[in-house]
DNA sequence: TCCGGTGATGTCACGTGATGACATCACCAC
DNA sequence: GTGGTGATGTCATCACGTGACATCACCGGA
């Protein structure tokens, strides 16, 4: 078996995609993953949290990368300034492999569950936004709203990079929604 | 017992209320909640999907009268404008009773499942507004930013209506959040 | 070389959430 | 009163998730 062969996190990730993929989240069980894998459902649970993890690993890299973008943005920069040269940034991590993206997010997309790990880890993301922009001095409602707007930006964005028939550029995507959202404001 | 008493879904309601501030959602069986209603578990799940739904229940009214809203407002409007007059019609919702709001959403807040829910109710209802928005000739991605822009300064109002010490008119909370969120996009 | 520690994995048992199938009860119209 | 209808109860079942304990591979030191 492939017990003690490495890497078994990856190993479960891929096969719960795999599985997620051909039948659907629902109609897979922990321990088809796990089998796949070569392990144990009581392994599953000690890499991943629950069913739905699997697919959200690596989400608090990117929050640390949007934070710290916040941090070193230029001192005079206005707020959503900052937070669209955070957008920037997350496109390194979100950009990287097209494919993979679209995968990943039909399968959420396809249903609820997942779709709600998916809000929270957004809505994580935005909080945690909040507070660099807080750090930077903006005061509250100000930093709640700059940074949740801009998690906006970054849903819309993605998802039409994603759903894009030819391969776009994310980073113009999220430059062009932001636009379009400054926009929407002046009058 | 209380059966045939009327009210079934109602009991539920406040059963799952009473015990969820009590103990706390995770340490709450469904069986205690129906038992206190004098029901059984079964009877809970046919009138709730799943034990979170007990406290979103009439979430789709607040969704209708949004979208009817952006449908009854004046032609001319922007599409901001028309997610202002939204907004004001669901504080009608919203701001109804300031104590059962507070209690609820300690309830919510303290617990990742039921955020999660929350957070998909308001992304459902931001869906729907955006698709009220293209009902009015406003293109995408335009609509979805409006809308869930709009959906931002809902939850930020809101949040800060029930943390509110003394108890303010949500409904200014609302504009007020508005303003600031257009104030940040000018410059 | 072996021995013991350490971390990852397996095994087992269990409570809970959620659902299908079927029985039972109250109520209402005729 | 009879039969239909909707709400509820009972029973069986499956999957998720977790605690407790056993087992395995590997690595460093005597």
């Amino acid at each position: 078996m492939a017990r003690w062969e490495g890497d078994a996190a990856g190993r479960l990730r891929s096969a719960a995609m795999d599985l997620y993929a051909e039948r659907g989240y629902e109609q897979t069980t922990v321990a088809e993953i796990a089998e796949r894998a070569g392990l144990t459902a009581r392994t599953f649970f000690r890499h991943f949290a629950d069913k739905r993890e699997v697919l959200f690993a690596g989400s608090s890299d990117l929050a640390d990368a949007l934070v710290g973008a916040l941090k070193d943005a230029p001192g005079p920069a206005s707020p959503m300034a900052a937070v669209g040269l955070a957008l920037e940034v997350s496109t390194t991590f979100l950009g990287r492999d097209h494919q993979h993206s679209r995968r990943r997010q039909a399968i959420i997309s396809a249903n609820p569950e997942l779709m709600e790990r998916e809000l929270i880890k957004m809505a994580t993301l935005g909080s945690a936004m909040a507070a660099g922009l807080r750090e930077r001095g903006v005061p509250e409602p100000d930093a709640s709203l700059a940074a949740q707007a801009g998690i906006v930006v970054l849903q819309v964005a993605f998802g039409r990079w994603i759903e894009s028939p030819v391969e776009t550029d994310l980073a113009a995507e999220m430059r062009s929604a932001l636009d379009r959202l400054i926009a929407l404001q002046s009058h």
